[in-house]
DNA sequence: ATTTAGCACTCGAACTCTCTGAGTGCTAAG
DNA sequence: CTTAGCACTCAGAGAGTTCGAGTGCTAAAT
């Protein structure tokens, strides 16, 4: 059922207004307001009814009315006005200064950035990278049974590890089975390089003594590359929301977000543009008094990433969700700039 | 002037009691001790006494004492009875499940670790690494203008990047360039590796388009080995205890935990087995409420970094000291067993 | 000369009571 | 349908009270 204009119109002015101050709004602050001109008593009325539709609560019998999370929803829906998306130059300016790093920590900059930006806590995922492959292998010899792994990805990044052989190995044997392993592993699919696979590696470059660490090391790397890593930042900052002065709340939402971040982001899938989770929507129990606002970030067209806000249900959507989108894009596109090999680069 | 020892034994008992119940310890409390066999008046005058020494202090005028800071330090130095060094066994099985990580990452994941353990906060730092030298250099190939520069420094730590070139450079460039860089810049004490030396490299080898993205990269690897990285984990266990139920002192503090851990964090010369601060001892003013346990770990003979234990001055200082102290020497064989290069290994 | 028992005194914490005022729901007039 | 008016509700602030743990002092006991 839709809602009558007027309704609209007082839900948004009373959600805006709980966002601004934290305190229950009661129905003379807003017929106070610019474009609200009915008295107390009718807009009362108009209250109570969004209430029984559940649009509104009452923290107790007698005062003002604070939304309820399907009240969030709606205004996050259809309600709230979009903040345009330009003047991006703060967001910008900050990023200039993530310039030149590995993913990993690129990415764990990017979430300290838009937390001390935004005053919010936020998560960052770094990419999924099952769609990427092994684009070359390099072995390097440090002395007869140290050896470093060297392995380039398809998406730009550089993974290395230095392994001890229990037996020498002649230069002979490196170099062969540096070359089988990039004619036979490079450009797949990583859920191809099997054990399998390895065996026919052995069979070309003979058994050396560097074939089982070699082995053991690129599938903890696929491992790796597979999985996501979550960087939690600025958790502080959420003490700072009068609705997290009870410690006990707080202590339980900070450890949850230290220890499970990971059950607590989306997949990229689910995630068109930005999304907003209110409250229980968040699925854990720790952040059902909790709304995120999640955007996805590129990584070429290998993989995507998602990076997130965290704070009170009661937080600027409108503001905070442009931020967030902004500072997605120009994310993008720093990555695309420093870590992706040209190729990927629009010219 | 020294304490009689009837002075001592109630100092210790109520300082432990305090550490137990966070509770302002009266003399009753302290008379139905088992080893206090004193009439509580007897206790009360005593305690006056400690309390104009200045051991010992008042929450109001008619309440049980406190420790004061310096209460605390004559208990640390003194008064504590030192926990035997023994039965590592929840420590040690603990640490087993670190193996096989990178420097950086084993040491943010033994923080993460003791925080668990302790239920503390912990900061952890990376070692200071200004006594090694690059054992070895390797420049790959990717394609014509794209490189990834490998290092591996004689402390076991492999670096690389990935770089572009604005002009493609031939085979024999790169073979060259990284010859010479092996000849020159190798075993050198890093503070050594400067500008000029790099003409050196440009005169023997020719100044291709590599040469300035090698040298940059150098640069930066150089600044990055000699700093020193800080992971702060656990933050929201301080939440829990009493003495931060007030919101904005712990806001404060997590957050200069966060942001300002380096200045926090003494320098390994300063410590010397395990070393304690007391509140205002730790010098920053968010710090004030807040004891820190610190100990060192190596990194074979190269270097040291120092890992540590955040929490209220009333902490259990035993317990808490022996347990790092242990970890921190778990960790060291760790690092001499994953890390290091058999050469630095005690056979 | 210590130690201890006894007792008056202090003062925060907890509890009750009251008052206030913002806010509601309802009714009746506009 | 809107609005003015009014009785009603209830959390929160403030004042007053009680309670009890703890102190400091004094005088008796050891």
């Amino acid at each position: 059922m839709e809602l009558s204009e007027r309704k609209s119109k007082i839900l948004k002015a009373l959600i805006a207004e709980y966002i601004r101050t934290a305190e229950p709004v009661g129905s003379k602050t807003l017929a106070a307001m610019e474009d609200l001109h009915y008295s107390s008593a009718t807009i009362r009325n108009e209250m109570s009814e969004l209430e029984e539709m559940g649009y509104l609560e009452k923290t107790h019998t007698s005062s003002g009315r604070v939304p309820s999370h399907k009240g969030y929803r709606l205004y996050v829906d259809e309600l709230m006005t979009q903040e345009t998306d330009q003047d991006a130059s703060a967001e910008t300016t900050a990023l200039m200064s993530l310039k030149e790093r590995e993913l990993d920590r690129l990415i764990q900059e990017a979430g300290r950035l838009i937390s001390t930006l935004t005053n919010y806590a936020t998560v960052a995922v770094t990419p999924h990278m099952t769609r990427t492959s092994i684009r070359q292998f390099e072995l390097i010899a440090v002395d007869d049974t140290t050896f470093v792994i060297v392995v380039v990805t398809e998406s730009g990044q550089v993974k290395n590890k230095m392994v001890h052989t229990g037996a020498p190995v002649s230069k002979e044997e490196t170099e062969l089975l540096c070359y089988v392993l990039n004619q036979t592993l490079t450009a797949l699919p990583l859920e191809q390089i099997t054990p399998e696979r390895f065996d026919i590696v052995g069979r070309a470059a003979g058994v050396s003594a560097l074939l089982a660490p070699v082995a053991e090391y690129i599938a903890e790397l696929i491992r790796e590359l597979g999985s996501q890593k979550v960087f939690v930042q600025g958790g502080s900052k959420l003490l700072g929301f009068p609705e997290y002065h009870d410690t006990k709340k707080a202590q339980k939402l900070l450890a949850y977000m230290a220890d499970d971040a990971k059950s607590l982001v989306p997949t990229e899938q689910e995630i068109d543009g930005v999304k907003i989770f209110i409250g229980p929507e968040n699925g854990a129990d720790p952040m059902s008094e909790t709304s995120t606002i999640y955007a996805k970030y590129d990584i070429g067209t290998i993989g995507q990433g998602v990076i997130g806000i965290v704070g009170p249900t009661r937080m600027d959507y409108a503001a905070l969700s442009a931020q967030l989108s902004r500072f997605a894009k120009g994310l993008n596109q720093l990555i695309s700039e420093t870590i992706l090999d040209d190729r990927d680069k629009k010219k």
